[in-house]
DNA sequence: ATTAGGG
DNA sequence: CCCTAAT
């Protein structure tokens, strides 16, 4: 609900699936947390706070990047430039689990979720009371960091949950005394160079490793999302996404969304690796962390655990305890981009908390602390008409009924969203691409320019199930955000913190929007406020501050939280065509051989394992049994039901003998066997 | 990896 | 669709 209702804000026009599936009570606490938090307000704190980065954003910056030195060499800054910006830089650092326990709060900023499969669902549009919030954490050195944590604390009145990652922000907005742009500028820029130092840092650990980086970031151009990193997903490259993406609808259904596949190609050599996306998406299986390693830009990792990089052979290797780094880091690298990860707790009491190293952030001494600034700007409000979406090609069969149509385009939708929706900005018809641009600096601030600014809806990347909200979606890599996401929800599952509970992605559509019309946005509300809105505005972060006996907990779980967080694949009703095919399939199979009915008549379609068929069947002949009346969804027209208890009833008969047939002749038994079946449906006989 | 069934 | 058990 929390979610449908944020979305319902944030994308009026269109109806997000939320509800994720995860543990809602956990997420709602959270939010309610946050919401406390974020009302305890100190601006004067963060006032300060915020001072004192700026002052020592370069020292720190130059610390951080001195600390991480040791692990990541810097690297020229044209390697990353072009990184630096188009994607936007690192806002927030969270190295160190000890120095954020102590200093975080929390944002307002939603999480996404992991719904990640989660969703990040969460816009990043911090803000309480018609200020924005731009979180922003450094890495200073322990002195410093000390200091902010006393500092901070304080502000919590409570204990901090540790959000490892998260981007800490301090909200604290009481007296909400604006500190209008005046202080927040300047501490806007210490922040972005900062921010681009640290982003340096990580992305030049290694200069290979930035390089590989680099493909992706063409995500800028709000196009495609590439997912042939280096050679992780060497088919990926072939996949058209973005804008620019045809999606091709086909009246059977199949493959409505090619975009969402990763490896069409890798499948078509093993057809049967196509059966185990399924169990890619559901539970990261193997295959696919395999290939994300590749990406050797997660061997970043390392330093942010204050872990020695690993051995160059294991570079290319997914071992199970380097996943955790890579969460680490990718989960960084995702809240850097000013999207909160739900596992931001989980994360941290196992990946960091419980380290050796914690409450250090390394050998050197020097801890990291882990705190964020507030940055006060005249409210902008701003009233959301409508976004575009992009272009969506849709090529359906004139006899798909209208509701079809509607729900072909939904699913449509929904694909985009869930392969990570990001969320473009067009001011005078030019795309704003800088995402460190605070509103006032990019002109967004009077009514006119108000006027002309326009928001589009994005596919961000794409298989991640998880769909983004993010503030700064243009500089989540695609790839990396797939990753990363299933990797925070393999986190998550490992760690199964109560209150992680990544939401998966809701992919249930509401079908029923245009007849449960939301509410216009005719409130001037503007995204901040939406997404502030005390409910909904927290995300799935969670929240309770991390206990040691929390985390002791949270191994128990671990099974039955995995399966909490696995996000349920998304409803997609066979079209009459695929049950066309389906009964076709049978009627020459029989109904024991899934997996050949599955590679004879749904290779194509991945989204069909041979299991989905199985269960199709039986739902079909369950359907035809039945009397019309009590059937939904789509009709399926009852020539095709009457063949499907003809073939059931012959299967049911033949099952010994199934093998020996070819199709044809098979096909001619099923014929001839109809009529003896002789059944009556909806009161149409076939003739014996 | 598949198949079969219950949920 | 999901989950499991049994192959």
């Amino acid at each position: 609900m929390v979610f449908k209702k944020r979305q319902s804000h944030g994308f009026n026009n269109l109806h997000f699936p939320s509800v994720p599936k995860a543990p809602r009570s956990a997420r709602r606490a959270f939010h309610k947390r946050i919401v406390e938090d974020s009302q305890i307000c100190a601006f004067e704190l963060l006032a300060s706070l915020a001072g004192k980065l700026l002052q020592e954003s370069e020292s720190s910056s130059a610390s951080s990047n001195a600390s991480d030195a040791n692990d990541r060499p810097a690297i020229s800054d044209g390697v990353v430039k072009r990184e630096q910006v188009e994607t936007k830089p690192v806002k927030t650092e969270c190295l160190d689990l000890g120095s954020c326990e102590e200093s975080i709060f929390l944002p307002d900023y939603g999480s996404p979720s992991s719904d990640s499969r989660g969703s990040l669902n969460e816009i990043p549009l911090p803000a309480e009371s018609d200020a924005i919030l731009e979180r922003y954490s450094t890495v200073s050195n322990s002195d410093s960091s000390e200091k902010g944590n006393s500092d901070v604390k304080p502000i919590q009145g409570e204990k901090a949950p540790k959000l490892e990652g998260v981007p800490p922000v301090t909200v604290e907005p009481c007296d909400e005394k604006p500190e209008n742009g005046v202080g927040s500028q300047p501490l806007a820029d210490g922040m972005e160079t900062q921010g681009l130092i640290l982003d340096n840092a990580c992305s030049s650990k290694d200069p290979m490793k930035s390089c590989l980086r680099n493909p992706a970031l063409i995500n800028s151009d709000n196009t495609a999302i590439h997912l042939s990193h280096g050679n992780s997903l060497p088919r990926a490259s072939d996949l058209k996404h973005g804008n620019g993406v045809k999606l091709g609808i086909r009246d059977d259904d199949e493959n409505i969304f090619r975009f969402n596949k990763l490896s069409s190609r890798r499948k078509a050599f093993r057809p049967s690796s196509r059966i185990g996306d399924r169990r890619i998406r559901k539970l990261l299986s193997s295959k696919y962390w395999k290939a994300a390693p590749k990406l050797k830009d997660y061997e970043l990792t390392r330093p942010y655990l204050g872990m020695k990089p690993l051995h160059h052979k294991r570079k290319l290797s997914c071992n199970p305890d380097k996943t955790q780094g890579d969460i680490l880091y990718k989960r960084r690298k995702f809240s850097d981009r000013s999207v909160v990860i739900a596992s931001d707790r989980g994360f941290s009491g196992e990946s960091v908390c419980n380290s050796p190293e914690k409450g250090t952030s390394g050998d050197n001494g020097s801890a990291v602390l882990c705190y964020g600034v507030v940055k006060l700007l005249v409210s902008v409000k701003l009233n959301i008409k409508s976004f575009k979406i992009p272009e969506l090609f849709i090529d359906v069969p004139e006899t798909l009924t209208v509701g079809s149509l509607k729900r072909t385009v939904v699913e449509a939708v929904t694909s985009l969203l869930g392969g990570g929706l990001r969320v473009g900005l067009v001011l005078h018809g030019k795309k704003v691409r800088d995402d460190n641009r605070t509103l006032l600096q990019t002109g967004i601030t009077s009514a006119e320019s108000l006027e002309t600014l326009g928001f589009t809806l994005e596919p961000n990347s794409v298989q991640a199930p998880v769909p983004l909200c993010s503030e700064e979606p243009h500089a989540i890599l695609p790839c990396e955000t797939s990753h990363l996401i299933s990797r925070i929800v393999e986190s998550l599952k490992l760690i199964d913190s109560p209150r992680l509970a990544p939401s998966p992605p809701t992919n249930q559509v509401d079908y029923n929007s245009e007849t449960t019309d939301q509410e216009p946005l005719s409130s001037n509300a503007d995204i901040v406020a939406d997404n502030k809105s005390p409910s909904d505005s927290k995300a799935l972060v969670a929240v309770e501050p991390a206990s040691a006996e929390a985390l002791a907990v949270v191994p128990l779980n671990q099974k039955s939280r995995r399966s909490e967080n696995v996000q349920r694949r998304t409803r997609r009703p066979f079209s009459v065509s695929e049950v066309e095919a389906l009964v076709q399939a049978v009627e020459e199979l029989g109904t024991g051989r899934w997996r050949d009915v599955k590679l004879r008549s749904f290779d194509n379609a991945d989204h069909r394992t041979y299991v989905d068929l199985k269960d199709k069947w039986k739902t079909l002949v369950h359907t035809a049994q039945i009397a019309p009346q009590q059937r939904r969804g789509e009709p399926v027209p009852q020539k095709l039901l009457d063949r499907v208890l003809a073939a059931h009833s012959y299967w049911s008969q033949h099952q010994a003998k199934q093998h020996t047939k070819n199709a044809a002749a098979v096909a001619t038994a099923t014929a001839t066997a109809t009529p003896t079946v002789l059944q009556i449906t909806d009161g149409q006989a076939i003739e014996a």
